[in-house]
DNA sequence: GCGACAG
DNA sequence: ATCTTGTCGC
């Protein structure tokens, strides 16, 4: 997979976005989804699903595998899908919603990891990225205050503050789920400035890497 | 030409 | 992503 055909495959999918969410939605399970990387090429993807009330560990599933792609940003998830894939694979509890470690809609073209992977296994997704793909004023400084992410004169997703006085998460639709609903799914998953999703497959991963 | 650029 | 100690604050 050549660079150039990365970036037609994603304007292959990009139309099949859904950034609506269905007006029967119970999100009970929610997976998270990361990967972590060796010194070499060995990479290992991690998929955590919670109880979105109680915030238990309920499943999770690790795949070992190795990059192929290289890190281009806008291609990132031709890096870390296949394995992500993998992963969520694995898991016994179907999860109601994916909470990816990087952008959604806010994407170059619009079609970042989180819509990826939605639209290929056809779950609501959100992207929730550490660091914005986009323009943004700082929200309030207060738990759940918001400001818009534009991008190209759109608004792309939001800054979302999760925790009184720290950095706040950038979170964009990824697919099946509209913007509102996204930040409250994932403000509900914080404790701390990351979701729990992202914390716990962090985690996980990191430590099958030996 | 220069800066920006998820993980 | 990863390399990495102490330190400030609740």
């Amino acid at each position: 997979m050549t660079p150039e055909e990365a970036v037609a495959e994603q304007e292959r999918l990009r139309p099949r976005v859904v950034t609506t969410t269905d007006p029967d939605l119970v999100v009970r399970h929610v997976a998270g989804l990361d990967v972590s990387y060796a010194d070499d090429d060995r990479l290992v993807a991690a998929a955590v699903v919670l109880d979105a009330d109680s915030l238990e560990t309920v499943d999770s599933a690790v795949v070992h595998g190795r990059a192929d792609f290289p890190y281009v940003p806008g291609l990132f998830a031709f890096r870390e899908l296949p394995s992500l894939l993998d992963a969520l694979a694995k898991l016994t509890v179907p999860p109601d919603l994916l909470v990816c470690d990087g952008q959604g809609l806010a994407h170059p073209r619009r079609f970042g990891l989180a819509c990826h992977v939605g639209v290929l296994i056809d779950l609501p997704s959100v992207g929730v990225a550490k660091t914005p793909m986009g323009r943004f004023d700082p929200p309030g400084e207060e738990r759940g205050a918001v400001s818009d992410l534009v991008d190209d004169g759109e608004v792309v997703g939001r800054a979302l503050r999760t925790r009184a006085g720290v950095k706040p998460v950038f979170v964009s639709v990824g697919h099946r789920i509209d913007l509102d609903r996204a930040c409250a799914e994932v403000l509900r998953l914080c404790v701390h400035r990351l979701p729990e999703t992202t914390r716990r497959s962090d985690s996980l991963g990191r430590a099958h890497l030996r």
